[in-house]
DNA sequence: TCAATGCTGAAATCATAAATTCAGAGGGGC
DNA sequence: GCCCCTCTGAATTTATGATTTCAGCATTGA
């Protein structure tokens, strides 16, 4: 009972209704589940019934109050639009085990990628994008578990467009002293996605509190480090009940390492020159 | 700009909004359009900003107040509810008319790895996961210049679910060292993408002579290794004229971690949880 | 037709959420 | 490094929306 959708529960109930109240029903399935987010007033004119009555309907599906039931329909649309893997997987019972895995894996990475594209607003991407390729300051980069070497991945790239990059490794004892060497006017570049590394937080009050402007990338749940971030792009992780996944993390920053490369070509052109032929 | 989805005019908006108030912005592109529909307080909370800030946010959309706000966004639920094509994110926010460089990347993106996909046959796929489920050998690891990250991103997951697992390092010297312990039947998992590493052939060579299964990830273009590898997973890296791009490798790889980590759940599991901290 | 029952909505009340204010913090410029 | 100006969120006020009440109306059964 508790855990029930809301249209399902007034399928359970709308014998139960009186008149008045299967109008208020019809109403909200007829524009489901937008009729129920509007103030009771609204959802009563709509429905041709009064607000009292709503809220008795209301209170016959089983919620305590308006707000109660307004709560279960904003969470079921949330629910709704998360991903479909998860969907597809629990709706066949299919334990995934069959050929297809890896085309199913893609396609919601490619739904993750498009999600990522829309999350981030195009001014926030080629404001990092210049601010890297400002190379005034020096660039600093610091990944969790995982991502850390995404952050390896990028700084290898950055390394020949840019000078100044560095990145700080995971071990706490020597993180002081790398950081010490921050000044003003340094960007730095934080990977965070859940279960979010507490250190990296550490990190980013420390970066503040040295004027280093904080590039964050997350994913859509957000990093506490978003407090410190002047600037931040969010990409889609989620694949499903058991994973997450950092692909779209890494293409993204290849876009960025793409862009920032276009910007300082003048620049980059030159040292990618130089340091063409030395071995890694 | 009356006629404006939200998203829309956030993106429009969002040079112009003070970093709390860009807080406010990206929780809502967050789950949209779940947040906006909750109470001031809620979204406030759950972006991590306060009541006011929030206000002042829906203020520099445009709104007159709140619940103005609030009936926009469900407005925009109904229409994309009726409208019979049911496109889905993408359709929210811009005209898709000027494209820029994040959403040329993404998609270009999107079909390197529909390309991969097809790329790699099911069974290949299937194969490397099992082989990689079963733990009796040893597991190396070795990329390039770049793809050493990809390589040691997927160490770090192999590890969870698997004893056994070693990455080689770059560095030539030691590398004969690191070798002397391979043994007929380990697997070795190689990443090579043009401009193609000799020092992998190398390896290969040695690998191949010890009589470890090499598994190759590589470009469609087809490291040497090839002629050593007893499996490939070749993926797409081509981005046009200037770029290669690594993103369907890493997309790949995060597959087999799933495909494997599935096949090898009784293992893997009670290995996760002795080691704690699972996610990415 | 006349009770009896209980459904209904207008109006009154109450609660909660939105809007405003303002003191203090933080950031940017000189 | 200091000052100024903008931004921020806690506290307060205002407004709006949720809830309750109750008189009247409809329906049902005798």
């Amino acid at each position: 009972m508790e855990g029930k959708s809301v249209a399902g529960r007034i399928h359970d109930a709308i014998h139960r209704l009186t008149s008045a109240e299967k109008r208020a029903a019809r109403g909200l399935l007829g524009s489901y589940p937008t009729l129920g987010l509007a103030p009771v007033a609204e959802f009563a004119q709509q429905a041709g019934a009064s607000s009292a009555t709503v809220l008795r309907f209301v209170a016959q599906l089983g919620y305590k109050s308006y707000p109660d039931f307004q709560r279960a329909l904003r969470e079921e649309l949330e629910e709704r639009s998360k991903s479909p893997l998860q969907r597809s997987q629990s709706a066949t019972g299919q334990p995934a085990g069959d050929k297809n895995f890896l085309d199913r894996f893609v396609t919601q990475e490619i739904e993750n990628l498009r999600g990522s594209a829309s999350l981030i607003p195009a001014s926030e991407f080629e404001e990092v994008c210049e601010r890297l390729a400002d190379t005034r300051g020096a660039c600093w980069l610091a990944g969790g578990r995982f991502t850390d070497f995404v952050a390896g991945y990028m700084e290898a790239h950055l390394r020949l467009i840019r000078q100044g990059v560095r990145r700080l490794d995971g071990r706490v004892a020597t993180r002081a002293d790398q950081l010490i060497d921050v000044k003003p006017g340094d960007v730095a570049i934080i990977f965070d996605v859940r279960r979010y590394d507490p250190g990296l937080v550490d990190v980013s009050v420390e970066l503040a509190a040295r004027r280093a402007q904080i590039v964050l990338v997350t994913d859509e749940w957000m990093s506490p480090v978003s407090r410190f971030a002047k600037l931040v792009l969010p990409c889609r992780t989620d694949m499903g009940r058991t994973w997450d996944a950092n692909g779209a993390l890494f293409t993204v920053v290849e876009a960025v390492i793409a862009r920032t490369t276009e910007l300082s070509w003048p620049t980059a052109s030159k040292r990618m020159g130089s340091i063409e032929g030395t071995s890694s």
